[in-house]
DNA sequence: GTACAATTTGGTATCGTTTGCGTAAATAAA
DNA sequence: TTTATTTACGCAAACGATACCAAATTGTAC
């Protein structure tokens, strides 16, 4: 089965008219009469009309697409960066184009290609956790992409960038579990060569030497899927509650390896039920969590936003942008019941 | 900035041969020489020549691409059905290109046109709660368009569905309520003219007759905007509560509808806490609420690979076909302790 | 009435690719 | 050697739309 849509040429043949007068007539060009203009409108109008956008895209090529690659979409924060993106791509008149990597780098590489032969005008990627290698990116970025990264980004490759300041992130939720008396904290996060993961192991280490606590190598825990594999948390923890040296709280970092955690512990008979966590989180389930979640949350639909004026930014501009810049977001720490330490 | 792509032009130039040799043989037609070919294939290898989708679709007018409409990704049941597509979709060569229409029935108009003219080669739809008039959809589908609609289905369009039972989940809902003693059980549910609503509904109906409870229009809510709108779950979940013939459990319809419902009762002073509660829900995380959430699962990812290939058999289908079929899956109750009668 | 400008329209190339048809050269058959 | 048949390739049209250039028509001035 086939799809018929009506041309220009349809209109051009009924009314006797070239293609290129019907062309100029609806994009309302001067040198069209009135009288042609308004023959040809109101027919377009009557037989439904729609330019093809893949013979524009071919034409003038590009096709007022951003490209958007996120690790996964059922994940809070990335879903609200979604939205984000999606305000400000359709208020500029852009559509999008959204794709999951799954944490999978040759996903990723498969989709990014793929858009990019599909002429996408632009694209946002926050890449997976897999993702070492970004020459591919490089390259792209080389022959006059414009990229933007938001969240996980690729610190070498030289354009827009939209983080939010993980350090801090990281640094004030360690400090919060300090201050409420802990003095063993675990740290459970994502795949050690991402700029973010480093980011927070960073403010993490900070916290302690700055409460003068002994930063421990066995406290802290990689998932190199980032959480997506359950038996990989379910081993970080297992490790951290196995050994001599036990923590009394856990610092988490990211949406799907703080759930997968906190389900890990419910569910682990040995884990003393008065474990303190912590974890990076923009669920709006948290709440309703027990104990309810303590959790850094960062302004993800802003995050989108701000990714998205950028991108659009770079790809309107007339002369190629040399100056770029990172933006730092603040996240915010939402304090609730799963840090308090019980008395 | 734009993107320069190689193209079969640059191929044929080098190698002094014309487009059309080119073309073929990288297509490996019969007629080329086996000495030509090896010879287009090598160069093509080495400058990473890619055919240009955009000239390909406007050629062949398909683009290789399924069009995903969903009210809103940031829903498990969306994206485990959007998981459940991709898995068939990509295995038969297809992309998809995912929109949300964010429970808008205009912004679900603009996408679906969009898509429609940017040559997806099929549809595959979760009508908005806003989604009265499906006119639209049916003048897209008598032009030829394959559309499968899934979850929230168009019952007048005559083509594939894919929906779980929700006459049969609802029925088993209400009557696990009933069975652990409650007698005044109120619904909360999405628009009233929506198909799965108006079957949930009949399920609940029919279980309250079974079991000789009356049925009271006073006790079933409905949210228009499907949850997305926080207001009118509140009000939905006041009305209920400040009636005079106050409900003792609920059961509410949606993933979203039953969140908000929760945080709403929860954050209500004068609620009863023994309130009991029953919801459509498939996230990962109920486990976690405090009480943990007694929940009707439907299997959304098999229901998204099941409406896939539907899809793909209309797309492929060399002649029109006439004989649909609705496909209605098994929806699971978990029972955990929202349910449980307290005494 | 002629010359020239202004206005309006048509022809055609183009984007990248495929494909039907034509044809030169090479090979086979007579 | 002549004729028939392959083999291997090029030309050009097509998909839908735009835009440059040329041309036709009309109007204006002398």
């Amino acid at each position: 089965m086939k799809y018929e849509s009506v041309t220009i040429k349809d209109i051009a043949l009924k009314l006797n008219l070239s293609t290129s007068t019907v062309s100029r007539a609806l994009r309302g060009s001067y040198e069209i009469s009135d009288k042609t203009k308004k023959l040809v409108e109101d027919y377009a109008k009557k037989i439904n009309y729609h330019p093809n956008p893949i013979a524009l895209s071919l034409k003038e090529r590009r096709s007022h697409t951003i490209g958007i690659v996120v690790p996964e979409i059922a994940n809070n924060f990335f879903s609200q960066a979604i939205n984000g993106i999606e305000s400000i791509a359709y208020g500029s008149g852009y559509h999008v184009s959204i794709s999951q990597s799954h944490e999978s780098f040759d996903r990723e590489l498969i989709i990014v290609q793929h858009m990019a032969s599909r002429s996408i005008d632009g694209l946002l990627i926050s890449v997976s956790s897999e993702t070492k290698d970004s020459s591919y990116l490089k390259s792209l970025h080389d022959r006059g992409m414009p990229i933007v990264f938001f969240d996980r980004i690729i610190d070498e490759i030289d354009t827009f960038k939209v983080v939010c300041d993980n350090f801090k992130g990281a640094y004030d939720a360690t400090t919060h579990l300090i201050k409420q008396g802990f003095k063993n904290i675990g740290h459970i996060t994502s795949s050690a060569h991402l700029f973010i993961t480093r980011k927070r192991l960073e403010g993490y280490k900070k916290a302690l030497a700055d409460h003068k606590l002994l930063y421990k190598e066995s406290l802290v825990k990689h998932c190199d899927h980032g959480g997506m594999d359950v038996e990989e948390v379910k081993k970080a923890v297992n490790e951290l509650f196995n050994a001599k040296d036990k923590p009394d709280a856990i610092l988490s970092a990211g949406d799907r390896i703080t759930t997968v955690m906190i389900s890990v512990i419910k569910n682990y008979k040995s884990i003393n039920k008065d474990i303190a966590y912590l974890g990076f989180s923009n669920s709006e389930l948290t709440d309703m969590f027990s104990p309810s979640l303590t959790a850094v949350c960062q302004p993800a639909f802003e995050m989108g936003k701000v990714a998205t004026e950028l991108l659009i930014k770079l790809i309107e501009s007339k002369r190629p942008i040399k100056e770029f810049e990172t933006k730092i977001m603040e996240s915010k720490i939402v304090i609730k019941e799963s840090s308090i330490k019980k008395r």
